[in-house]
DNA sequence: CTCCCGTGGT
DNA sequence: ACCACGGGAG
């Protein structure tokens, strides 16, 4: 890569030029307020505007502050968070607003550096808030800028590489104008989202198409390369509907899997045999085992799961309430279920039936 | 099916 | 440096 300051600035200039025509029209743009603009860009992380905006404006409706965030239950914002995945965002989200309102009095760090310290954030983005709220110069780099810079540069590092994150940044940070890093980063992300599209981009109509590396040298569905090694693991999994009247069992899912501090049922899996589940020791009756298998596709896992509904005799609730309260297990009911934040595939079960 | 996407833990 | 972590769109 050898390009001079002069060209860089060119680059910059046309990035900016395109943004005055073409800026997306997002809800928290214009906003300096640095909680809005934390919760928008912690949704948007590995998630697209169009499944990110309705969540965005749950939460500012919900929480208009990062202390109306603070004072709400956990279970209450995972539940506000169900469907848009990577739960961990919601939980360090939640517990960063904690730490917010109780540690800093309620105000954000302006730093680039100080934002970077909170749970969730990373160079990413610190960079986003910094310069969006404060008006520091960090690039920010995401899936859009590795793309634009990487064919418009015509850099062939793979982008998946840890080598590439410091090369990318290093890169955008040169090329960031000191006096408007926020307009910058917007357009350069603007720029991928709507023109430098991943597939099929339409290069005729784009105004850097004269000097970009890609174009000049027919690479563009070669830029950016990104080498995907993600092995992907298939699961079994055998959900018990256990149901007592009309309380139904659930389980809270712990950490060391996916969906940690969602609600589902108990669980069999063939490859990782659990306790047997002493359904026996209720009476339970066998209701059914419904036909259907659901397969969900997460981007490591594949699962497929079915579902059978068992009914235990009322007369045995109590004893099932002491063994659930002594496993674990939580007697929820019906009318309450709705307020667990559950995975989509359990969603997806319960609309089935109806519910 | 294939593609997209930031952070944290180790 | 590598891998786990969800869901949606094409």
């Amino acid at each position: 890569m050898n390009y001079k300051d002069s060209e860089f600035q060119a680059f910059s200039h046309q990035i900016l030029f395109w943004y005055r025509s073409n800026p997306r029209d997002l809800p928290w743009r214009g906003t300096q307020d640095p909680y809005k603009i934390w919760l928008s860009e912690i949704i948007l992380q590995q998630t697209r505007v169009a499944q990110g905006l309705p969540y965005y404006y749950k939460f500012v409706n919900q929480y208009p502050t990062v202390k109306d965030l603070a004072l709400a239950p956990q279970e209450e914002v995972l539940r506000l968070w169900q469907g848009l995945g990577y739960y961990s965002r919601a939980r360090n989200l939640h517990s960063c607003a904690i730490y917010i309102y109780k540690e800093l009095d309620g105000k954000f760090p302006t730093s680039y550096e100080g934002l970077l310290k909170l749970k969730g954030v990373g160079s990413y983005t610190a960079s986003a808030i910094a310069s969006f709220a404060f008006g520091e110069a960090k690039a920010v780099v995401d899936g859009n800028v590795f793309r634009v810079l990487a064919r418009y540069f015509g850099i062939e590092t793979d982008i998946a590489s840890s080598k590439a994150k410091k090369e990318f940044e290093s890169l955008a940070n040169k090329i960031i104008p000191q006096d408007e890093p926020g307009e910058f980063n917007q357009a350069i992300m603007d720029f991928g989202s709507r023109q430098c599209v991943p597939l099929n981009p339409d290069c005729e109509s784009c105004p850097l198409s004269g000097s970009c590396f890609a174009k000049q040298q027919n690479m563009v569905k070669e830029l950016p390369v990104k080498i995907n090694k993600v092995k992907v693991k298939e699961r079994n999994l055998h959900y018990y509907v256990v149901k007592c009247g009309n309380e139904w069992v659930w389980k809270k899912r712990t950490s060391g899997d996916i969906w940690e501090g969602l609600f589902d049922f108990p669980l069999s899996e063939k490859e990782k045999p659990t306790k047997a589940h002493p359904w026996e020791d209720f009476e339970a009756e066998e209701i059914q085992e419904y036909p259907k298998k659901y397969r969900h596709i997460l981007s490591h896992q594949k699962l497929n799961a079915t579902f059978s509904e068992l009914e235990i005799p009322q007369k045995n609730k109590e004893k099932l309430a002491a063994w659930c309260e002594e496993e674990g297990f939580l007697l929820v009911n019906e009318e309450q279920i709705d307020y667990l934040a559950k995975p989509k595939l359990i969603v997806n079960f319960l609309t089935d039936q109806g519910i």
